[in-house]
DNA sequence: TCAAAAGTGTTATCCTTACACCCATGT
DNA sequence: ACATGGGTGTAAGGATAACACTTTTGA
């Protein structure tokens, strides 16, 4: 295997790899899955030496400090800390990149940077806003990953744009089929960051043109995006935030996550809103219920919620011995799109 | 977040933080699955300032060069190329950990140093056997993980030991019942990791006490491991193998992975063998035919099979349209130990 | 009285599981 | 002949998906 890295000269020094962390921190509210961003503003208008006052929102990040944080993850919760006040719950690793050339410092002809990616889950009034923050809805920068309304408009352009794309290799035309659900499969929410990777690869996502254009200089307000393919994030961060949509979406199916997002007492509707947030589907309200209840994921406190809008519905908490019970406990079979509402 | 890194005198320097690969490859032949191991006599005698020949067998391990790899996929490619000769099909990450004091260098004075997991699928064959390397069978390392010939005896040993630790604390009688299915779920073949960590708690893993008694330079030959409760592997690295064997297990589930350890042209019961290998669990001869069948995972090839044991059978190859017409395509089925054999 | 949401009942269809049994080949 | 593995049929039970319908509240 490699040898150790050569030492260098041994004058003003940079350290020749730095670990950097990004948290995409989920969290649903108004029947909307937010992320939490932060301005690249505050970094200060000439760091990487770029204008930051162009670029896009990014995820939190922060610096992995090998003197002091004792892990990862604590080095996560520590950052997460100190700039929102909040404390996270639950957490999951999500990607390790050290990509050539994913992080602008290095351009800058600093060292290179490797970037640990970490998944959150909060409750939206758990993390108290901190300056130059804030929740954006996740559907801004993927338009094709909301079915709640029927399928998206935007997919009937990016289908065409693809297969033309895709034009004379089949190999191309497979992918496109197998991640837009052209095929029988129909669509399948789980594959958020192979949707996202390729329509990177084909040019449709503005981040591959600022990613090319970097040597240029080319200014981020000229580039072909008119956020009908999403709105773009800063660095590679939208990729991080498809890793982390997709992820939650595949876990949803098999562990009781969902119950991270909700407060400690729910309706069903509650739950069901939740679940269609973050799969982007909308499923049958009644066998919704019955599989929950089935399940054992829930049980209900003799309390009746107030403002429903309707008729007042029961309220219920996460049943904690279903862990015990059941192998998988999920939401497994709501894997596809429908076709009907209710 | 934490500022940059610190600059340190700069003299005969190291660096602050190294990126090391572990690689947990995995194959399937007569039925067993085999992870390569290297034996740490290679790294030399005085390697960490330990005596290796004491040391068990270790995950193939690379630095990631951060002047020369590109990514860190491709490093790991490289570094296997380089050690064995043998190209790498299928790869995916597993995990990165930086824990304080995982790697014996950081003891040594070394700097801090970070580790990224990968897993690696292979026909044994496709990798030429290397210098100090072999192939081991996996369940030498967790024997409580193999159900294929029923609930295995240590079961018995290790629930006992488990709910004396647990004893008076609810906490952890939960976790022990929901990790090795006491309650109703019964045994989740997933949950590999869950109960490696569960039982390093506990204090029942060689590791444990090697860990702790690190400073004490205690020789591993005295530590409390008689192969009951598997074998020892260097560093931390059972614990990266047990994350890899939880990972294909339930990655089997929804993707048609057994195929990247299988020949291009197999029969239907040398299929089954490596699903029943992997997972650890015997299926039902005749529905998991039907199942892989009716789901169109294989086809036919007109060919028969020549040295079965009995009548010829026939041999199939995975069939690629698949992916475009199902959503979840693998062995969804197979998620929990059966009574019956067959 | 109407809208909005909570809840109940029922059905056809499909999938899983289990069991029983027959077929083809080599020794 | 018999062991070994390949391969078919079928029936019970359960889960899913799609309906239609009733109940309870607030405005």
């Amino acid at each position: 295997m490699s040898g150790q890295s050569g030492v260098g000269p041994s004058e003003p020094r940079k350290p020749e790899l730095e670990v950097g962390l990004n948290a995409v921190i989920l969290a649903v509210t108004a029947h909307q899955p937010r992320v939490l961003t932060v301005g690249t503003q505050e970094l200060g208008e000439d760091f990487f030496g770029m204008d930051t006052w162009h670029l896009p929102p990014a995820l939190p990040f922060g610096s992995f400090d090998e003197k002091n944080d004792r892990t990862l993850e604590l080095c996560m919760r520590r950052s997460v800390l100190e700039k929102t006040g909040g404390e996270l719950g639950y957490v999951e690793q999500l990607y390790t990149f050290a990509d050539q050339g994913r992080d602008p410092r290095e351009r800058a002809g600093g060292s290179r940077v490797l970037s640990v990616g970490y998944l959150a889950l909060a409750r939206e009034r758990d993390l108290s806003q901190a300056e130059n923050s804030s929740w954006q809805h996740c559907y801004r920068y993927f338009p094709w990953e909301d079915w709640r309304g029927g399928r998206p408009r935007i997919i009937g352009d990016i289908e065409s744009a693809l297969l033309d794309w895709s034009h004379g290799s089949a190999e191309r035309r497979e992918r496109v089929e197998i991640c837009f659900g052209l095929g029988n499969a129909g669509w399948d929410a789980y594959q958020v960051l192979e949707r996202y990777e390729l329509l990177y690869e084909a040019g449709l996502i503005s981040e591959y043109w600022t990613d090319r254009g970097r040597d240029d200089d080319m200014p981020a307000d000229e580039l072909p995006s008119d956020g009908a393919l999403g709105e773009a994030m800063a660095f590679d961060h939208r990729r991080i935030l498809a890793t982390g949509l997709g992820r939650i979406r595949g876990k949803l199916r098999y562990r009781p996550v969902v119950f991270e997002l909700l407060p400690p007492t729910f309706t069903l509707l509650e739950l069901q809103r939740v679940v269609e947030a973050l799969t982007g589907l909308r499923v049958h309200k009644q066998n919704f219920r019955r599989q929950v209840e089935r399940a054992g994921l829930v049980e209900g406190t003799g309390q009746r919620s107030g403002k429903t809008g309707g008729r007042p519905a029961e309220l219920f908490r996460f049943r904690r011995a279903v862990l015990r019970e059941r192998r998988a406990p999920g939401m497994a079979t709501l894997q596809g799109a429908r076709r009907s509402g209710n």
